[in-house]
DNA sequence: GCTCAACCTTGAAACGATTCACATCTGCTG
DNA sequence: CAGCAGATGTGAATCGTTTCAAGGTTGAGC
């Protein structure tokens, strides 16, 4: 705990402190002004006011300027929570993802915001930690405030909360998740295809023996993109049980990665000429292992990633990754929200599709 | 645009859709229960469902359960626009910060939200983008929502719709700048102190020749940075004249700092033997030079970058950096808006001291 | 001069929770 | 048994906006 109040702060403070004449203890609350007020001191009913405020073409010009002035004079601002509560209309949705630090759903936030102020929409955004209570207790304080809608990624086991919102006429989209209903709609990532991307790659490359580090395989995410890597081989005549061994990862970052590469260097038999990683942490972590022990890249081993994180282009070997499109994701799913709410037409389900990235670390000649 | 819709989601919808049987063409609005409702219900007034809400000991043991079965059955949720309407409260704050999608921010936002989750806060978290409009937009959005509190970066020339944000008696804390009023409350790093401890620590390695890889003096955080350099080297009796040479960066990316380290080795004269760069990126891009043109870090060339970055300790040599507690600072101003608020006492200004990581890339036994 | 539409403006009734002054009931004290 | 306190429950008033039926003016057309 290294905080301190500078120095320089508390004389300057202490400097106006002296200079100002504090006549009462506080200043008074200074209650807002209403549209009450506002209409009182243009000399028009409050519904004028409204008006000006909402549908300022029907309003006579001269009328107009006067309301303007006095809510210029009185600095009036929109009680927005009266205003909600009249109207029923609210510009606000709320999101909650993993984990806001997490610069995945950073650029997911980042694509929601940027399409929810087009539409002067804001934005509450909420991290579960994939805790299904905190994301309960998020859920049930945008149903309290009303929101129009609802962006989440669900944590395991919190779908059903999400579709009981639905069910109480909040519109919802799942991220990063494939809907498991009609209703719901959805905005995720083919994560099949993405591994099926990377695997290709590599075996057009003319690789014909593979690593692949994976993760636990109860992450959905490590499910699909072993499936991915399967289905690619099988689909160029080639034998798994062969073309492939694939190392566990003790954990999900570059010190998994450095130790798993390190035992597939280790292996007896045939060493693979090609190794793709779940993600590019762990692909980090490899490529330092295969630097340590003088293991050319891309020539005695070439290293796939997956996530295009933003350090990947940066590396000395710069890491072919595939790269999924989190801020079009973001985008998207907001736009659905904001256009089809109180439309009739059903929930859309929407898969993108990832996008390789090749660099040097699979290919000699590429950047 | 690649984007399609998955054909398993497909056929399942179609499956369900054929089970279903839809009696109207679209579900009733379906309008949520209301405190009266429940009342009814449950057989008592609207003040005695208000009481089990909010007073529920001041409420028999019988009513309570009878009023609650009924919340539970109509599936009741809060009207939060009403209540804040009635009882002026709202636990809602606003965050106004550069660009979410930055590491930096986002850290910070993180800090924010899970002091705000103690208290059941929710959160506004908007990214301005420096544009000193599109924050005005925001602002008013909170004003309008009547929020507890604003936390704001401010950009360029912002303050003063902050100061008068204040005056409207909504708490503010600025972020990540000093504050220029007594009156407002602020949290921020001491960008002079992180400087002097980077040259501090490479002085005390024994170096006497450092090279300092600067950006643009617009920018607040390079003027204090190069501060902190120059009063270090005054203070242990160096000339900055002779014991510096700042370089100025083109861009304040990796690809800037790789052009800069080039241009420094490329100098004539005796060549420095430390480097300090204003942020990691740059020393990214520094050390990617060295490493093309041979030569050794830190035997050689010792380097020091800012901001500790994720990846800065998964580097091949890992780099030295100054960490700035951003986590820390989001927490604080969270925490300075929550408990100060409507008390009397004066606004706080909270300067947090970075702190140093060492590591290889300026001491060749670190890790 | 009458009619009619177009245009402005008005003001009271919502919206849904909270609050608070007031009723009612219970049991206890002196 | 009057008096009183404490516990419990009531319901009308209130917050600040939007909405909307209705009223008032104006001017053109006949």
């Amino acid at each position: 705990m290294t905080s301190k109040s500078t120095a320089t702060a508390e004389s300057a403070e202490e400097a106006r402190r002296a200079r100002r004449a504090r006549p009462a203890k506080r200043a008074r609350p200074a209650k807002r002004a209403s549209v009450t007020d506002v209409a009182k001191l243009a000399g028009v009913s409050v519904g004028t006011v409204s008006n000006v405020l909402n549908r300022p073409e029907h309003v006579a010009a001269g009328t107009r300027e006067r309301v303007r002035a006095a809510i210029q004079e009185l600095a009036f601002v929109r009680n927005a929570s009266a205003r909600q509560l009249r109207s029923g209309e609210i510009k606000t949705i709320g999101a909650v993802v993993l984990d806001i630090a997490n610069p995945f759903f950073t650029e997911m936030a980042r694509g929601i915001e940027d399409r929810l102020a087009q539409d002067d929409f804001t934005l509450m955004l909420c991290s579960s930690d994939e805790n299904p209570e905190r994301e309960a207790r998020y859920l049930r304080l945008f149903e309290e405030h009303g929101v129009q809608g609802v962006l989440a990624v669900p944590s395991h086991g919190s779908i059903d909360a999400l579709i009981s919102l639905r069910k109480r006429n909040i519109d919802v989209v799942l991220l990063d998740h494939t809907s498991p209903l009609p209703d719901l709609a959805s905005v995720a990532v083919d994560d099949v295809g993405g591994a099926a991307l990377a695997t290709g790659h590599l075996l057009d490359q003319g690789h014909t023996r593979l690593a692949f580090l994976n993760g636990p395989l109860t992450l959905r995410q490590c499910v699909d993109r072993r499936d991915g890597v399967v289905q690619t081989l099988l689909s160029r005549g080639l034998d798994p049980a062969e073309a492939l061994i694939e190392i566990p990862l003790e954990t999900l970052n570059a010190d998994g990665g450095d130790a798993a590469m390190r035992a597939l260097l280790a292996w007896p038999g045939p060493r693979p000429t090609a190794t793709f990683c779940v993600n590019d942490l762990t692909a980090l972590g490899a490529l330092r292992a295969l630097r340590d022990l003088g293991v050319a890249v891309p020539g005695e081993m070439a290293v796939v990633g997956y996530d295009d994180v933003n350090f990947a282009s940066m590396l000395a070997t710069p890491l072919t990754s595939v790269r999924q499109p989190m801020y079009k994701m973001g985008w998207t799913a907001a736009d659905m929200l904001l256009r089809r709410h109180g439309s009739d037409e059903p929930a859309e389900q929407i898969e993108f599709a990832p996008e390789l990235v090749v660099r040097g670390s699979s290919v000699a000649e590429a950047g």
